[in-house]
DNA sequence: CTGAAAGCGCTTACAG
DNA sequence: CTGAAAGCGCTTACAG
């Protein structure tokens, strides 16, 4: 690696000319062209660390992620990082891995690395730390859930909002016994809960309590759940599961039963995409725009890193849209709302 | 932030000692017990930017994808994440959008950024950073596809026998008459063709032009190839699909055309994992192991990156495994293989 | 516009 | 074991 010393001996130049040159600001041009030249030669490119170190500012941003095992996060990241990549910003990623424990606190190694800023999906155990970073300074954006109490952005889904939304689907198509496999790890999944449960209140269906399952966030966990809502001696006639890897889960039990959806279970997943589309019938789903959350998260975090950063936090809320499939029932008549 | 010379000033000690103690090598127990006290109350923590930038190593593998909008590159960085991070090691990613172009040259960013290596699945645009890296001294892994002549470790698959075995079992099960899904852009890509075509040639079923489509990579893409598979005069009875997002755009347009699988059609997917449960019957799929990739690839860089790594070049050819499900249907008798 | 000098926060020989 | 000094490759005031 060449450095700012050999174009020096090459053009006879100083190095805050040449430190010039290299941030675009103005220089004669017959210098430029000399350190153009001897750049070309030398295969020159200025050492990121040293310009870090010195300027206090990394022009990298932490994503730190409870962890990198499903679709929602990957998309996530691919959002961000085309946003970032776009204004030369570049990305450090850290799976929080809270599930095992003991590895190391994510937020400060990112912190260690002089991140100019952290986009996250915050966990509880990343909490303290973002405190931290908040309290020195660095800009923090929230992506799909909140911590409480944290002065930052943050890009969240209407998550009562989503749950309500598939339980009023299916009570206005007649159904009553309504499945929910959920979770109670963090506060999005709580909230999807609640309005699931909420909507089951306020239209007078019976919240059975056999007929809610919290299980691990895994394709197993829910496979499990499903396989105990097929073995109860009233079952439900429909099922809503609050994230991607459960639907997938619930699905697969539903497939190995040989039960029929929508004939003998009525099924609404959740940020399936393109998968929805891959079974017969297609699925009802609800889904986030995700690459708006990530769009969004990451202007916020720019915006924040530019020149005039606006005081506030922000709080974008944005709402999760109903796709409809054919993995829905009607039953009896349908009802009016 | 506080730094060394906060704690030289609650300690006493010298920075040399200090910087010692962060290294892990021996000090006085008193002194080390002064310096975590003092760390303790600074909170300190060591700048991992300017250790990096003195040391000349940085802790931090660049990780370079074509792109990040598949499970399969997903699930790659799940791996390396967990295993770099098991040893300290940060991550740097890199997406090429080869496709979008003129994104700026992401090999030499990694370059600026001195990272200590790089794990690649490698594109042709990437090739010549990779050759200047790897002519610098800075060990690079590849993973999915080989670039000629870079002195380099690699992790694949073998492709060829990954297509042939698709192949294989559609005859064995009676068909003749079969389509493939698969692309030209990659060598990856290119090899499991080779090995469709070779075996399709070795059985003596007719290679058919208006069977192969290489679409773009994308669900739409095989939608789209799928859908005019449909619409040959005699259609094929059998369908293999190269990639997972391939996979999942040929079966979403097999379910709106409303045949059945496999009674009109059988299908062989590629690396779906879990999604190929999702469907009734669940789907039979040629994959690759890619948590082992991943693993492998990442233990390969490790290795690289410690006390004493071996001079020569290694790649780790993996083999696809068949994961039989309900989606190929038995014409006539079985043949004997 | 340009250059000489100090310094970002560490690590690294080198003496002691 | 410890400390004083130089330096990693840049950027940043400050003069000119």
């Amino acid at each position: 690696m060449s450095t700012y010393k050999d174009l020096q001996r090459l053009t006879g130049l100083s190095l805050a000319t040449i430190s010039k040159y290299y941030n675009g600001r103005s220089v004669l041009a017959a210098n430029a062209r000399a350190i153009e030249e001897a750049a070309a030669t030398l295969d020159f490119r200025p050492n990121t660390i040293a310009r870090n170190l010195r300027s206090g500012r990394s022009r990298t941003v932490g994503v730190l992620l409870p962890d990198l095992n499903s679709s929602f996060y990957l998309s996530i990241l691919a959002g961000i990082e085309l946003r970032l990549r776009q204004r030369g910003v570049s990305m450090l990623i850290c799976a929080d891995h809270s599930a095992e424990g003991g590895v190391g606190d994510a937020v400060r190694e990112l912190a260690g690395r002089m991140v100019d800023g952290v986009i996250t999906v915050p966990t509880e155990r990343a909490a303290p730390g973002l405190r931290e970073l908040v309290a020195r300074g660095t800009p923090i954006v929230m992506m799909d859930w909140i911590v409480e109490g944290l002065e930052a952005d943050a890009v969240i889904l209407d998550n009562q909002h989503a749950g309500a939304m598939a339980i009023q689907q299916l009570i206005d198509r007649g159904h009553r016994d309504i499945a929910y496999i959920g979770g109670n790890g963090s506060p999005t999944l709580i909230a999807r809960g609640e309005g699931v449960r909420a909507q089951l209140a306020l239209r007078g269906r019976p919240v059975r309590e056999e007929y809610l399952a919290a299980p691990d966030l895994s394709v197993e966990g829910a496979r499990a759940a499903m396989q105990r809502f097929l073995m109860l001696e009233d079952r439900p006639t429909a099922v809503f599961c609050a994230t991607d890897l459960l639907s997938v889960g619930a699905l697969i039990a539903l497939n190995e039963s040989g039960l029929r959806v929508p004939q003998d279970m009525s099924f609404i997943g959740f940020d399936m995409s393109s998968l929805a589309r891959l079974t017969t019938p297609a699925l009802d789903t609800i889904s986030q725009r995700i690459d708006e959350i990530a769009s969004t998260a990451a202007d916020l975090m720019l915006a924040r890193l530019g020149p005039h950063p606006s005081r506030d936090p922000i709080t974008v809320t944005m709402s999760a849209d109903y796709h409809a499939g054919g993995s829905v029932a009607t039953l009896r008549e349908r009802e009016s709302v």
